[in-house]
This record gives structure tokens, C-alpha cells and sequence, in this order.
DNA sequence: CTGTATCCTTTAGGATACTG
DNA sequence: CAGTATCCTAAAGGATACAG
């Protein structure tokens, strides 16, 4: 979704799904997400180079209405948030892995660049 | 891809895949293509109501680019254009169904609207 | 540590007019 | 019919500073 209440009725479900995950870094959020089950912020930060603090906490809050991001608070001083899929989000990672399989052979058939990632798991990741 | 020549280097295959599919109408063009196999430029801006013609032909310069639409010119007067999927774009759809699948159990989940689509095939696209 | 607030730049998308 | 060209608005994203 988009920070706006609901843009409008949609035509398909590849509409409603698409509007998800469209953001600069949300899928690479669903997939930190998905490969260490809890992230806190500052490791989200980590994770994905060049992002600013204004847009992960924006998409965060905006993935968490859509309803695939847990949010987790804890009363204690320095502040600790976690953040983890819901049942909602895992399958929705589940639904993006064949996209991610073409994605892949794309790269690899146009010879695109891709940008290394520290940690990710090359095995589903690449 | 964006218009401009290669945005960067991607981060995994999903950031691959979004990149070709992000776009307003590029979900629905996909998807007309695959329900009829060839169609023209102005049977497209019907089937796509809203869209205007810069982006139409826009999107469908991109899709082209990125090989999974193949556009065809036909030498006669008054012109005409077929367009229709490559192989790629044709695995790219098959690749979508699950995450319109989940889309659509989205819509069902939060009740949100869906318009309807004149002539879409209701069994998978809905 | 986990954010907000503000300001700014870039990009996507749209309206309209025109052309081969 | 199948587009281009031009101009414009809106939305996404980013830099920086500040706060609980």
C-alpha cells in the first residue's frame, strides 16, 4: 500500500499483491525477514546498504498495516524493537519465490549486474 | 527496467523481476497478452481504461527492451502493430500466478474493492 | 537505539496537441 | 491506426537534523 489510506479498487490480484511489495527495499526487507526470522532495526539498517533511516522506517510501518510485518516493542532503556513476518507475510514470501527464480535467469540470460549482499543466502537469494 | 539505460546492479532476483513488472498498467498488459495471445495498440488502450496513450506506448517500449513482449509491424496502410509474449514473458506470467493468487486472498482477507475488468477471465485474474 | 520532522530532488504518470 | 512531443502534477525517495 502506499502511505495514502487505499489508492483505489484494484483490477487483479497481481495488482494487490504488487502494491505490497512496491517499495525501493521491501522485498529485500521480506527476505531479511525471512532468513533470520527476527531483525531489529538497526540490523535492518545494516542489511541493506544505502537505505535511510526515513524510508525503512516508512516501508516498516507501511508493511506492517499491510499486515506481513510483525511489530514488536520492548518497554526498556536504550529501546528495543523487533521486527519478524506474520503468517501473512511468510506466504507471501513463499508466492515471490518462483518471481525471484525467473528474476535470477533473467540476470543471468541479459548479463546484469548484481550487487553483492553481505550475508544473504546464496542459495535462494542470488 | 526504467527508461533510463540500467538503474544499477540488483540485489537479488525478486529486485530483477520487480524492476521488469513495476509500472502501472505492465500487470494488466501481461496479463492481456496472455489471455488473447496477439494484440494491437488500440485493443490494449481499450482493454487498459485510464491509461493514456504516452504510457501505453511507453510501457510497452520497456516490456520490449526487456525482452517478454514482442512487438510486430506490419508494413501497410493504415499501420498496424501486434504485440504479443516472448518466451520470457510468457514464464514471467507463470512465475506471477502465485502472487496473484495471494493478492487475491489478500483483497478476500481485508474485503478491499477490486474493479471490474471488461472481458478478464475471471479463473485466474479476478 | 529507534525513530520523527523538514526540506529537497528525482521519477512516474497524466493531459493535450500533433504527425506519418 | 499507432504513435511522438511537450508540459505539468503527484508521488517516491533521500539528506539532514533533532527527539524520546
Amino acid at each position: 500500500m502506499a502511505k495514502a489510506p487505499r489508492t483505489g479498487p484494484y483490477i487483479c490480484g497481481i495488482d494487490a499483491a504488487l502494491d505490497v511489495v512496491s517499495g525501493k527495499w521491501k522485498g529485500l526487507v521480506l527476505w531479511e525477514l525471512h532468513a533470520h526470522g527476527v531483525r531489529r532495526f538497526s540490523e535492518l539498517r545494516r542489511a541493506l546498504p544505502g537505505v535511510s533511516e526515513k524510508m525503512l522506517a516508512q516501508h516498516l510501518r507501511e508493511m506492517e498495516a499491510d499486515g506481513i510485518v510483525l511489530r514488536t516493542v520492548y518497554a526498556e532503556v536504550p529501546p528495543k524493537v523487533e521486527y519478524s513476518l506474520t503468517e501473512s507475510g511468510a506466504a507471501l514470501n513463499e508466492a515471490l519465490l518462483p518471481l525471484g527464480a525467473w528474476g535470477r535467469e533473467r540476470v543471468r540470460r541479459e548479463g546484469l549486474e548484481v550487487a553483492p549482499v553481505p550475508e544473504a543466502p546464496a542459495s535462494a537469494a542470488g
